[in-house]
DNA sequence: CAGTATCCGATGCGATACTG
DNA sequence: CAGTATCGCATCGGATACTG
């Protein structure tokens, strides 16, 4: 931040003294997905403390990228994109395209945690097309080294906004058993493979529920950006 | 480089882990702008080390980013961009376009060092709106603090591919005398301005050669993003 | 829930000097 | 011209612990 500027007549270095310090965009993508707390942020981007949190988010603020809402009576803050950040939203998607054409799909599935998958996972699930019903899925990642967390569950309660994740077994009866590792799923959400695919390739295999199983085409959606053309798929 | 990567199954991060450390972005617009040696790029970017450039250069390179290519024969070494990292123009374009719109041009236009400045207008110099004859031209930036080398004159030789720039004089006669500031130039440059408005705010004096002072507009040409619609102004 | 307050550590970066 | 080789420092960022 304090970073020393480049000093160059280009736009192209403003910009990027603005969105280079480390987890801007990061947040900027968080708040497009729709967090505006605190701590839905840091879920969302699941590696970063607290304090740094903090820090970047009264930074951005200063930049004019965002705006802090406090809530006195309800006793929270919200946190928006400005006109500002909204219209980097071509930049972000020309990366995020570029991205999908030119880094090898086991680069940019890799790494991830099945904490952070499993969080974004819940926001793409589409609750119009689940049964009318509770449902319960456990999903289980069975990379090596195992998670810290193997096991995930995805309760969906009728008329409920948002499904709710649990890395701790809720009690529930489990109507659909997702068995998976972090890359095939990241493959799938990010369109470098597909739920066919992976079921070939022995990356995913769903067990209970039928119904449920069949229509996991429709209730997961998958990420805005899977459909570039030219992606790079896992091989 | 080693930078802990973010952890998450995004494009627009991945991109970012290849893009963020310091300099990548700007070591590709000077390729972008046809510098293709080791000494160019340095002084196009004006305050990297060597050392540094070097090291980035070859990271670039693992990344597949730009290529090296090495002439033994005459000795030199030219670096070109990839396909993969010229397919991040659209990417750019974007970045250049927000900055335009979003960031103040005080703000854009401050720091630049003069010889920064002149060693980029070395290369919107149109030639072709030139006289067929020799012409120099003197800028003095009128700074305060004054640069290192206020003085900087630029050497027009008939059939030559670029003008000269030197910080010392050449001891030729002078056709015409530029006085302005850092600040005045660059928002030309960048278009946040134009010559006739920084004459009348007394950001631009021109003297000597009354043909090349009308001419000015067209012998110096301004950047590719000068003409973004909704560009912020100089005040 | 939404942060602060510290503290420490890695390392990225810059400056300088030197080479084939 | 096109780099290496060092070196040291600043600062950025992560971890941990604590608060209204």
């Amino acid at each position: 931040m304090t970073r020393r500027p480049y000093g160059l007549i280009c736009p192209i270095s403003r910009a990027c003294e603005i969105l280079q310090p480390r987890w801007t965009i990061q947040i900027l993508t968080e708040l497009w997905n729709g967090s505006t707390r605190f701590n839905d942020i840091r879920r969302g981007l699941g590696n970063i403390s607290s304090a740094l949190l903090s820090r970047r988010l009264r930074q951005m603020e200063a930049l004019g990228l965002i705006e802090r809402i406090e809530d006195k009576a309800a006793g929270h803050v919200d946190y928006y994109r400005t006109e500002k950040s909204i219209k980097l939203e071509p930049a972000m998607n020309a990366l995020a395209e570029w991205a999908q054409c030119h880094i090898e799909a086991e680069i940019a599935l890799g790494g991830a945690e099945a904490s952070t998958i499993m969080w974004g996972l819940r926001r793409m699930i589409d609750l119009a097309e689940l049964p009318r019903r509770r449902a319960v899925i456990r999903f289980h990642f069975r990379d090596d080294p195992p998670p810290k967390y193997p096991h995930y569950w995805i309760v969906v309660e009728p008329g409920a906004v948002l499904p709710e994740l649990c890395s701790l077994d809720p009690g529930r009866d489990i109507d659909l058993y997702v068995e998976t590792g972090t890359v095939s799923l990241a493959a799938i959400l990010e369109g470098r493979s597909s739920i066919a695919r992976e079921k070939e390739r022995g990356g995913l295999f769903l067990s209970g529920d039928p119904g449920l199983a069949r229509s996991m085409g429709r209730w997961l959606r998958t990420s805005v950006w899977a459909t570039v053309a030219g992606t790079l798929p896992l091989s």
